[in-house]
DNA sequence: TACTGGACGATACACCGTATCGGGACGAGG
DNA sequence: CCTCGTCCCGATACGGTGTATCGTCCAGTA
């Protein structure tokens, strides 16, 4: 048959053109619209328009895309600001607003050991940042305030989920565990937890954060920083 | 079919009697054995002779069996001694020990609002023991110890498993992370964490988080109990 | 005794991560 | 240029998950 009347080949898809990056970008939207559930080899490769084991190729396993994913995140975590003291509370910061921005870092936060190249070149600029420090002091103070970072990020988006899964609305818990927690502490079994439940300020999650940063720094100022 | 003749009906296994306790016990035990991977209900129902369904009785949902893990495991968390000071580094160690008897337990830690009848004890113990502190200060400064307490565990869990998956050797991590960060370290991309990497004296899992947990007691008592 | 309401849990569903291995692309040898 | 062998890709399949559904069976009542 002749070329003038033989059709053309049926369009064959073009391989979607691949790499770690659009994978990880692609994760990376799907955890921020549905939450980390949503993320799925499959769901991934078919945002990517490609079939699930393609993605092995280019990651060994789902473990890999989380990794691969946080370390994506932190190229959004760079400390700044002048001195040990400021570059420390920016690093804080910063993970917090990473976190806000995409909650369901809070569930990878910490999980597992971070040495993809942005989170290292997170802590090279932090480590950078402590050079007025005793050098056998750095490793102890980082760690310390990334702790806390870590474990106050992760109570504040926990109890924000907590308070949007029992009803959409922001003062009050209404549904479930509002009345639930007051109802308990109404039984007398727990007098000093009501007693300061009752009668103490309460601060909303910004303030509460500063607070226990400032005297996780203030400590380590009067210590090696006097 | 007369009855001296007609056989007994099979042995009916009897219905293991059933609780929330015995069903979270068996939960914590494969957790402990095998990781929290290992936590299906599936086989939660197996371990208690039972199929899975039955378990809905007792539970909502996997979550809610999460819940009560954590909860039960709060029952080893007793801050004791004497003044604040005590209270509060005895909490945050209690919190270490714990996780130390179950791993998994760092998966789960601040992931979800715990608001436990022996979490809320934990809670009421570590406050009580607070009353020498504002009211107004107790909540934030409880906060931050928890915050420290958490994150740190999970970082140091998370460690310990990246080294044990490696090789099962203690001390250094010879299949894979080793190598790997001292070529990167070697790339002179991040000097600052080289230097330290280098340089500073390594300390142990146990100083790392004393250290830590001082700095941030050594700031509330330069704050409020000054 | 006959009926009925409700609780229980076997079955089934939708989905997961990934091991396997058939088939097709491609390079080498005749 | 054709054939054969190799290797690698990815469709298929497997063994698992959490839990919705709804048939079954039993207890309680009329």
């Amino acid at each position: 048959m002749v070329v003038w009347e033989r059709p053309e080949p049926p369009e064959r898809p073009v391989p979607a053109p691949l790499s770690r990056d659009r994978i990880v970008r692609a994760a990376v939207q799907l955890a921020d619209a549905d939450g980390l559930d949503a993320v799925s080899l499959r769901k991934v490769a078919a945002a990517l328009d490609v079939r699930p084991m393609r993605l092995y190729g280019y990651i060994a396993s789902k473990e890999e895309l989380l990794d691969l994913m946080v370390d994506a995140v932190h190229a959004e975590i760079r400390p700044a600001g002048d001195g040990w003291r400021e570059a420390l509370r920016s690093l804080a910061e910063a993970v917090r607003r990473a976190a806000h921005r995409h909650e369901w870092l809070a569930d990878l936060l910490g999980g597992r050991p971070q040495l993809g190249p942005r989170a290292l070149a997170s802590g090279e600029a932090v480590v950078a940042a402590l050079d007025g420090i005793d050098v056998d002091d750095v490793m102890p103070v980082v760690a310390a305030v990334n702790a806390y970072a870590i474990g106050a990020v992760r109570r504040e988006i926990a109890e924000r989920r907590a308070e949007r899964a029992t009803g959409m609305d922001e003062r009050r818990w209404q549904a479930e565990l509002g009345p639930y927690l007051e109802r308990t502490l109404a039984t007398g079994r727990f007098p000093a937890l009501a007693t300061v439940v009752r009668d103490a300020a309460h601060r909303d999650a910004d303030e509460t954060f500063r607070i226990g940063l400032d005297l996780l720094l203030d400590g380590i100022e009067a210590r090696f920083a006097g």
